[in-house]
DNA sequence: GTCCTGGCTGTACTGCGAGTCCAGTTGACC
DNA sequence: GGTCAACTGGACTCGCAGTACAGCCAGGAC
């Protein structure tokens, strides 16, 4: 077979898939074998426990969503130099991409683990708590640039409004998976976006 | 002992003290009896499974939670019987109250649930559905009655801003949760505030 | 050509927690 | 004195995580 995926990326597909659909405890490593079409004493070769396994997951799922974020905002950044007209329209892209998903997001993994961290170790919880923090870092130096062309109307805590685009994206998500609704996420993001629409004043 | 609680509540507090902080499934049958000092035998003449203790524990959560709503924005109308001024000041109120809770919030059961439902039957997942419906339709009802005095700077879908006050909240407590800070959840809260200063303009 | 190593397979085992079954106890109230 | 609700306690099954280890096989080093 030309298939031929190294057995370790197989087995990271098969278990993302199938803990975004229903959870990290509820998938059992005999399904991912399963899945994978390896033995569980290949599994254990690969990953010395799940939360091996979790961590592994955790570094994949935050390096591809921040190279989403980065491409997103270079696009936006193409179609319009301001600042603040990039930060919508990577919105916009955002929020299009999301609704694009054919079933709905699958749910972000962060928030996911966050729910059940008592079953995860403490290099799992930093690897979470990383990757909130950067897109912190990012949104607040975005959000800062566009402070410095357009007065904000009302005091904001910079900070706080970086983690408000995290914020947002996973609280649309948990409304999104309890209401098996598919937009609510992409909803919400438009909403923040006419936020920042009446929050940064013409000038 | 006048500490006669019942054994059923006696088991719900546990339970709900436990699942908080770790997560269901994190949290053992064994756990409970041994904190509520029962057998487990008495714990499935109360509860049929898990399952029935998830249903049972959202019950309990959601109808705290619509109490707590009730009162706080009774209080706030008693401040100001502006519907603007309401809202502005019961979201005041709970921000001050998710910031005095000494160890943070706990995290909200719905959420959590949201990301294991496969762990859980139709009945718990309904339940947690029609929690956020239940929501979506007081906050709306309370943004309607703002719009009819304050015309909105822009136009929004009031469902979705319904939605967000519990996705900023539900939000909020994620990156709490995930970050181990302890006040996200209320600056998210006030930013959400300054939102609606924005979009809400004096006649 | 052989040897070694990496990447597995397969089996057998321990231990934990959920859930079932059921027989027996205890106290309250009618 | 009988009945019922609210348990206790123990024995059991089942599924899943994790351990241990013996063996297999392909491919490169020498």
């Amino acid at each position: 077979m030309d298939q031929k995926i190294d057995t370790r990326s197989r087995i990271l597909n098969i278990a993302e898939a199938a803990v975004l659909e229903k959870g990290f405890e509820a998938t059992s490593i005999e399904e991912i074998v399963a899945g994978a079409e390896i033995s569980r004493g290949g599994f254990f070769y690969h990953f010395k426990d799940k939360n091996a396994l979790a961590r592994a997951m955790l570094e994949r799922y935050i390096d591809a969503e921040n190279a989403l974020y980065d491409d997103l905002f270079a696009r936006a950044r193409e179609l319009n130099d301001d600042p603040l007209h990039c930060m919508l329209i990577g919105l916009k892209l955002l929020a299009e991409m999301l609704e694009e998903m054919p079933s709905g997001h699958p749910g972000c993994v962060i928030a996911s683990t966050a729910y059940q961290d008592r079953l995860f170790d403490e290099g799992v919880r930093d690897l979470n708590r990383q990757a909130i923090l950067g897109w912190r870092k990012r949104f607040r130096g975005m959000f800062e640039e566009i402070a410095q062309v357009y007065e904000p109307r009302e005091a904001v805590n910079m900070d706080a409004l970086g983690d408000m685009v995290s914020g947002v994206v996973e609280g649309g998500l948990v409304l999104q998976r309890a209401l098996r609704e598919h937009n609510n996420a992409s909803e919400q993001i438009m909403l923040f976006r006419t936020y920042l629409k009446l929050l940064f004043a013409d000038k």
